[in-house]
RNA sequence: GAGCCAUUAGCUCAGCUGGUAGAGCACCGGACUUUUAAUCCGGGUGUCCCGCGUUCGAAUCGCGGAUGGCUCACCA
């Protein structure tokens, strides 16, 4: 410790008084030749292990470590409760068991302070267990006070922007990522095990592709030239179907320039699975799999509650085609009408809808407005017109139609596959359909991509695809109403 | 991007029709050797989000701005 460094806490012109308590408390241990932050500490046990296997470890010693979150002082003796990331111990500080010395250097201790800690496992009058301490050890001053031990931080602003705080006083976020966790676990670990191969495709892109969406630009300094951030894999990952790869899956970030919301965070998690020589409805079965079998492993059961309703995930989910869940919930079939006949169509339940509106984008419009609100329990929603789907193959029966299925829960979109489109010519035709879509405005709209062209043209096997939101169905299986409180760090303006 | 709402102590929140800034927790001093939202006694620690305006006087009223939340739009 430098003299450098002994003025920089001295530094505190900009502190509120509960900083400058903390840090003439650093100031002391340091003169009483105790560095406040310490190193490597070897555990024995952790508190749940402390608690859960009480009977055989109760008058053993142990060696614990963990952030203090209360302080109860009583005098001559002292209660504290300790956390680590099991949960939490009580500690008893007798002056008598450490001597006037050691027990003083409590008064050093603040909450939030980070300790080792050795003692005797034993439980209270009361029936708590806890540790009798022999010996403490700093292991990192806290310089900063936590929030309210009662109330928690609550301001969602600052929960989201010092996430370190909020995992400190509010246990239930910890759990929502360990959930998480365990859910991209377990998909990978479903994948793997049927014999997909994980794979890792550029996030830099030349042209960003793959998905209807606004991209994020980014400049290569050497290259000198503008590249995108991804909005899907879905081309790159193709290419290995071409390649002679057959079953392959990326899990990863796409990136997006578009609005954000309760449902939508610019980076976003994605896994994205394709198959060789399977179909869309055999990626309808993996979906179907896939959810029973995160079920199973994180809830220990297919019925799930989502904001106090009850979700049934039991398959099989009922497949539903676009166009019949329209006539369904809206009593309008659109099944063959022109453009214009559409327009009518949509006029007449009261859409708001563009002059030169297509086809597709009423029954888009038709959908987003009847069908999506109603849709709670599990469905495949099939069938979706080609202009919308420009990389899935039409249906045999219907060349105005798609192989595609996005199944719902919750109202929400929580995945999207196709039969994929395997004929280059097809491919290139529906490129250029998009493109001129872009030169009508949509920024959205696909780019053309020549050497996926050049790629279907070698021969891709027909395949089945999907895409999964891995951050909705982590908000489903968190029963979180929002993305940010599934994302450690959600995207939050700067604050100035 | 639009509408509505919010922003007061480290945290959670009161603060009426404009009149010297409040509580609980936390913190500081004191008492207390099995407490647990420990208790008891004493202490209020503040850029009332920022700026401009109205007024004798603004946390409070008006205008502009910042950040956040919700709804809508774009999207997954």
């Amino acid at each position: 410790m430098n003299q450098e460094h002994m003025e920089h806490i001295e530094d505190r012109e900009e502190l509120n008084e509960l900083m400058a308590v903390r840090r003439d408390k650093l100031r002391d241990l340091i003169d009483m030749g105790i560095d406040p932050f310490g190193e490597k500490f070897e555990r024995t046990h952790t508190a749940r292990e402390i608690v859960e296997r009480f009977a055989e470890l109760e008058d053993q010693n142990t060696v614990i470590a963990g952030r203090i979150m209360s302080l109860r002082t009583h005098g001559k003796a002292t209660f504290a409760d300790l956390m680590d990331s099991t949960g939490r111990i009580q500690l008893y500080f007798r002056i008598d068991l450490l001597g006037e010395e050691q027990y003083g250097l409590l008064s050093k201790v603040d909450i939030g302070d980070i300790l080792g800690i050795t003692g005797r496992i034993f439980r209270t009058r009361r029936g708590e267990i806890s540790v009798e301490v022999s010996g403490m050890k700093f292991l990192s001053k806290s310089l900063r006070p936590l929030p309210d031990k009662w109330h928690g931080l609550k301001d969602v602003d600052l929960r989201y922007r010092q996430r370190y705080v909020d995992l400190i006083v509010n246990p239930g976020v910890r759990e929502v990522f360990e959930t998480r966790s365990k859910i991209i676990q377990s998909i990978r670990n479903f994948l793997v095990e049927r014999g997909y191969i994980e794979v890792e495709t550029p996030m830099l892109n030349v042209i960003a592709g793959g998905a209807n969406a606004r991209p994020f630009i980014t400049h290569h300094n050497t290259l000198d030239m503008d590249l995108y951030l991804r909005i899907a894999p879905e081309l790159y990952l193709k290419r290995l179907l071409v390649g002679g790869f057959e079953k392959v899956f990326e899990l990863g970030k796409n990136f997006r320039n578009e609005g954000i919301s309760t449902k939508h965070n610019p980076e976003y998690t994605a896994c994205e699975i394709y198959a060789a020589y399977a179909n869309a409805a055999d990626m309808m079965k993996l979906t179907e799999e896939i959810f029973v079998h995160i079920a199973q492993e994180v809830k220990g059961s297919t019925k799930i509650v989502f904001q106090g309703q009850e979700i049934d995930l039991t398959p099989p989910w009922p497949r539903l085609p676009m166009l019949e869940a329209i006539k369904q919930y809206s009593g309008v079939d659109l099944t063959g009408l022109s453009d214009e006949e559409a327009r009518q169509a949509a006029r007449e339940k009261g859409l708001d809808v563009e002059p030169n509106a297509s086809y597709a984008n009423v029954v888009e419009e038709f959908f987003d407005t009847f069908v999506e609100p109603k849709l709670i329990q599990p469905v495949f929603i099939t069938d979706h017109p080609v202009e919308v789907s420009p990389l899935a193959k039409r249906k045999k029966d219907n060349p105005k139609l798609t192989d595609r299925f996005e199944p719902f829960i919750v109202t929400w979109e929580v995945a999207n596959g196709f039969s994929e489109l395997n004929d280059p010519i097809d491919q290139e035709y529906r490129f250029r359909m998009q493109m001129a879509q872009r030169e009508q405005g949509d920024e959205a709209a696909h780019m053309m991509d020549e050497d996926y062209i050049r790629a279907l043209e070698y021969g891709m096997p027909p395949a089945g695809g999907l895409g999964l939101g891995i951050d909705r169905m982590v908000m489903l299986f968190t029963d979180s109403p929002s993305i940010r409180d599934v994302l450690l760090f959600p995207h939050m303006r700067p604050r100035s």
